[in-house]
DNA sequence: GTGAAAGCGCTAACAG
DNA sequence: CTGTTAGCGCTTTCAC
């Protein structure tokens, strides 16, 4: 199974040269002569060398790996933010390790103790199961940058890239209100999330600002912001008898399984309810009624997630960067008629 | 920024013991007293001591990772396939270092051979763009398993995860006919890939044993599955004036976007053209006529893929697994009626 | 322009 | 049960 692999002291042997030499030609250093250089590259392409970057990474010190920590990678939003991490440290010439917290605490805790001794570099969206996220200090203790992206913890001492929350919010609960939407409820996220809370904060300014009452079936917390869950929402008010106007919700996935619970039980969309998602998740645009959603821009939060891990790699301070977010309204949320 | 980590060296120091005997504590070796595991964890925590694993990986010559290639991450099929790597490879304690090929032969390659100084595995889903794979066979030279899921090519030396195609578009194309459809088409994927090529025969031997004709024009070679080229192919079918019964599509994007496009030029779906997907992406259930498909188990062939990984690397040989694939019957496909 | 040699942090003989 | 020591493969002073 394993196979001897040639190092740089066959190719030295087979040369007559010492092995420095040959780590000189081979990293393009100036002071080989071009014609070194080609034989030793010619020797080990014949020897099929393969440089072995754990040595280089224990010389060095540089591990030329960034580690990526996300609830889980099958969800548009997250695996298209990795799109953009990957992208810029492909660039970098940095590899890319991942890792799904299932957002489950505990498991980030182990991922991110492993992670000190592996990395430049951690990029991650934190698991909502916890308000407690202060092992991801331990990474800034060794000199380990973190950035975090979308979900941030105020205790975490980290850059992060995150888009304005509360105003995209604002933003939804506005164009409900501009569609002639009276009785808003908001389908909110787990509370012990800093997005979740600056959303809850943006729809209820809103209301109050235009001064329409927000009564305390308003605002539902969802234990997350799946499908499953949006259903269990629809149901929920389905049985309440009383139906809002509209219907802002927090994730689109839970808009999707709220939309599709409500038509199947008759409620039309936007006629009798209208819906504002966030996220604008692909899949919005594909709806029989098309989501109106809030874009987070999650590509270009993970590549300048992945940016921001460079910058600090490079010396430069910590920041934080808010991303506008843009209100796409489709279908779902449209009754100028009314 | 660099700060200076402590090794077991300072340990050592610390308790005036040698390093071995820190290196055995920490490993728990049976032949080191309880008590003075003890106070090594305790001083290791204490001088917040971080394993690096990089010196492990070098003097061990095992990486504890497995690197993924796929075409881009953001697609469902892929990230839940990479999911079920990830999950597998988590409970044996192996990392996971993902890259994007992009469909580029050449970005492949780059990529395959970085890999053999990183990893102890290597699983991955080809580029479309080229028929010549055999860089992967420099990573089995060196010992480096390879294991190829969906999209594989024979001339790669390595172990195969992939669902029947054949039989797949079999069923797809039995239950188009069942249905009462005589005029189908298909929608295949660029013949350089495998996956694609048995689909078509599934497709061209079904038709033929139930004595139905495939015109010139039946079959369409797309450039790619995506929804843009799902799009071009349906305006063509509309321009050429004629719409077949069915078209079986060899993947859902493509299905999705001519049956979007279809449908706004006011052909119904599926009393005029009823349609078949392949892959049964999450989106299929989610769409105004929800698409028939025939699943893939994505998810599980990732898992099963990283099973594999792992079994090569425990010395057991080479195989193919081929997975059962499953029509999932919706609207987009029923017109018993007719 | 090239070589000798130290050493990155750790593990695992081998010796006691 | 514990310590000494030799590397893993590579880079990089320092010397020539």
């Amino acid at each position: 199974m394993t196979v001897k692999r040639t190092s740089i002291y066959d190719i030295a042997e087979r040369l007559g040269v010492s092995v420095s030499t040959v780590s000189r030609a081979l990293s393009d250093h100036p002071s080989i002569s071009a014609a070194l250089k080609e034989r030793v590259r010619a020797v080990a392409a014949e020897l099929n060398y393969i440089p072995n970057s754990v040595a280089v990474n224990l010389k060095t010190g540089r591990r030329r790996t960034i580690g990526v920590v996300v609830p889980g990678i099958n969800r548009s939003f997250f695996s298209s933010a990795i799109e953009g991490i990957e992208d810029k440290a492909y660039k970098e010439g940095y590899d890319v390790l991942i890792y799904q917290s299932k957002d489950s605490a505990e498991r980030e805790a182990r991922i991110v103790r492993s992670l000190a001794g592996k990395v430049d570099g951690v990029i991650a969206s934190i698991a909502a199961d916890t308000t407690d996220h202060a092992y991801y200090n331990s990474l800034t203790a060794v000199g380990v940058p973190v950035v975090l992206f979308d979900r941030t913890a105020p205790a975490v001492e980290a850059g992060t890239v995150t888009v304005d929350d509360y105003q995209g919010a604002v933003m939804a609960v506005r164009h409900l209100i501009d569609q002639g939407c009276r009785t808003i409820y908001h389908y909110a996220g787990p509370q012990v999330v800093d997005i979740w809370q600056n959303r809850l904060r943006g729809y209820l300014d809103t209301m109050h600002q235009a001064g329409l009452s927000v009564g305390d079936e308003a605002v539902f917390e969802g234990r997350n912001t799946s499908e499953a869950e949006g259903r269990r929402y629809a149901r929920h008010l389905l049985e309440s008898g009383r139906l809002p106007d509209a219907v802002f919700f927090t994730g689109d996935f839970a808009a999707l399984g709220a939309m599709l619970e409500l038509q199947q039980a008759g409620v039309r969309v936007p006629q009798d309810v209208a819906m504002v998602g966030f996220a604008n998740e692909p899949l919005c645009q594909w709806l029989a009624t098309p989501l109106s959603s809030v874009d987070q821009f999650s590509y270009k939060m993970g590549y300048m997630a992945g940016k921001m891990v460079f910058d600090r790699l490079k010396g430069e301070p910590q920041v934080g960067i808010v991303i506008a977010p843009e209100l796409v309204v489709r279908a779902s949320s449209l009754r100028a008629g009314q």
